[in-house]
DNA sequence: ACGATATGAGGACATTTGTCCTTTCCGAAG
DNA sequence: CTTCGGAAAGGACAAATGTCCTCATATCGT
């Protein structure tokens, strides 16, 4: 709970008793390896911090290919963001790899909150423009980095990563098939 | 000024009078061809709603590549959207491919809407997830469109875009080299 | 109208990546 | 310890793309 304040305080000025009065708002949840957050199709209902644990984003194109997005790890801020904002179907899948711990609020809880407080509605703005930020950074990571240097900033920044997913989905990360990330692996142990 | 008024109206509620008042604090601004609303490097200090012309929004990677990641089109909102929300230089350059005419607000002025009026910070919230939207889906396409399905989808969405813009800007915007954007016109003039 | 210059098309070859397989490695179960 | 099954590595060839050119055409200023 500490770690989440931390991460609210960091995003935008909100006092202790904002806080305080809100917490109630937000529930624990607790899932499994392999259970979904979000599934495919269905609308997003909740914004998640991340307790404990790791969640792969990924979707499924028409073409039938998976692309992985990112993992997100603790400390973080993770939804299906479009399909949460529209209230719309999903097409991002949010999955545990791994035993993961959430503290969650739902989408009308937000729009309370929003309506209640002014100090929530900045915070609603400034993760907006945060979700934004990191959406721009992800677009340049596809435009800039090949996928060799994609795992080399994976190895260097989320190393933990590299141990719970399985190759599939590393390779479905990095925008190649298993057959090069295996080129791209002999390389690096050169 | 109609056209904005309409765009406003579809991003979030905003009555007449909301509107009138802070009108003055828009300007307009005229780019020739080929200037700069945003110079790398520099801080963008203002949101534009484009009357009328074409920006071309790209930057240059440290392996001195240029990558075109939108052409901004009349009536919708461009800018350096992370340099103006942080107030940091801009990674982006955005340029003028033909005469442009803008209707631009600066950074101050929009802050001072913020803090004077609670539509406006919907306005931004609202803002600010349509951005995300935006980059959201420019990723998506980034991960799911080959060179010749973009190309397509130029022509289809933004035909007058493959008149103004030169060869070398279009295959930046496709991700591939002039050699591969070559082919790609060839194959579809089948 | 003229040459100078820029811009787009496309040939030849090298490199990269994908596809389809086979081989190797490693852990779990007998 | 041995065997089995699944996951990762990697061989062989095909397809796609990049690099480096040349050639043709369009554009501009004098």
């Amino acid at each position: 709970m500490d770690k989440f304040r931390t991460l609210l305080k960091n995003i935008s000025p909100i006092t202790d008793k904002e806080f305080a009065d809100t917490i109630s708002y937000f529930k624990e949840l607790v899932l499994k390896k392999n259970e979904f957050f979000v599934e495919q199709g269905k609308v997003c209902r909740q914004i998640a911090f991340i307790k404990k644990g790791t969640l792969r984003t990924y979707y499924i194109n028409d073409k039938a290919v998976e692309t992985t997005s990112c993992f997100c790890t603790e400390n973080n801020l993770t939804t299906s963001y479009k399909s949460f904002i529209l209230q719309q179907p999903s097409t991002l899948i949010l999955q545990a790899i791994e035993e993961t711990h959430l503290l969650v609020i739902d989408y009308n809880s937000l729009q309370k909150l929003y309506s209640e407080s002014s100090a929530w509605q900045t915070v609603g703005r400034a993760v907006a423009e945060r979700e934004y930020i990191v959406m721009e950074q992800y677009a340049s990571v596809l435009n800039n980095e090949t996928a060799k240097e994609k795992y080399l900033r994976l190895l260097n920044e989320q190393p933990n990563v590299l141990q719970k997913a399985d190759i599939e989905d590393i390779a479905s990360y990095l925008g190649v098939t298993r057959r090069t990330l295996s080129r791209i692996r002999r390389e690096i142990s050169k």
